[in-house]
DNA sequence: GCTTGACTCTGTAGTCACTCAAGGGTTTCT
DNA sequence: AGAAACCCTTGAGTGACTACAGAGTCAAGC
């Protein structure tokens, strides 16, 4: 099949595909006489595999290490189950993290409780002190705002799906 | 004061502070005779204020709202509010999301108990079938890995506070 | 006056995981 | 044959920084 059949398939872009190939995820595919990419069936379960651990908000990085397993059945799967849990803790610690932003910003929110002139505004007095204690940890889950990227493979998804 | 006072003052990098200039954020300041920034405390209050919304995940342009409402002490702050809610719907729906990956995560490891040969890897076969159901929405709450930038502001947080 | 070192300047490139667009070539349908 | 749909490569853009190169500035000590 050609790529933009394999993109359907996968609910994925065609230039995603094309830069997974670029990034060593997708193998370099056969090319037609026109120089199209043909696709065949280890394409097809491959890519959904990746999809689906990045719809579970791993790294590139995660999932070559998972394709690696993948392509290696006689390993024994410890860094399987390792990376996995490590993976759980960065959820989760981003989670915390958001938990505590939230209650911040209720705390905040609620120093307005209706409109009056900016000068007087309580939130904007709270962000003018330092209320930011924690700050972020080393995990890696990524913050309230997805990239513009994200965005759009959001929207990619619901358009795929819906 | 120069540049790097006003750094450690706001436990920021250096070249945050030019970066927010350069992107409006921070007013254009006085320059002393050898051509070096020389910032007064109207600067720091302002970058405190950003890096308090920083802290609270908000993105530059929501932070370029909220300061264009701090230089307006006449108007009336409905529109702060507003944003803030929106905000916090922002993080809100993230944590929804993280915690059906969080569930979706835990599912996935027990299919694998303990190590034994990747051929048989039940985490593996997971991932190989579309588990992913539900798919980003719009919100712009970053995901479970922070950006490598994200990482090492994190670290320069720890190295400031410790 | 000279050196050392800490600080600062500009400008450019890199991060992550894509996305988009320009400017072409190929295939397929009518 | 012509048009539409598909595909190709290359290069640039996203957010919010970070890092580095190569140069200039400043205070202290000798
Ligand atoms: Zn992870
Ligand atoms: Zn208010
Ligand atoms: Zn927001
Ligand atoms: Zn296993």
């Amino acid at each position: 099949m050609k790529i933009g059949e394999l993109a359907r398939l996968a609910g994925t872009n065609v230039e995603t595909i094309r830069y997974y190939e670029r990034d060593g995820l997708l193998p370099v595919p056969a090319r037609s006489e026109g120089n199209y990419r043909i696709y065949g069936e280890p394409h097809v379960q491959r890519l959904f595999f990746i999809r689906s651990c990045r719809g579970l908000d791993m790294t590139l990085d995660e999932i070559r290490v998972l394709l690696h397993f993948k392509e290696s059945p006689q390993e024994n799967c410890a860094d399987v189950n390792r990376l996995l849990d490590r993976h759980i803790g960065h959820v989760a610690q981003r989670m915390q993290e958001l938990q505590e932003l939230e209650r911040q910003l209720k705390d905040l929110r609620e120093r307005c409780g209706e409109a009056r002139d900016a000068a007087h505004c309580g939130i904007l007095d709270g962000l003018s002190q330092a209320i930011v204690s924690g700050g972020k940890t080393a995990s890696h889950v990524l913050g309230s705002h997805g990239h513009a990227a994200n965005r759009r493979l959001a929207k990619g998804y619901q358009g795929n799906q819906g």
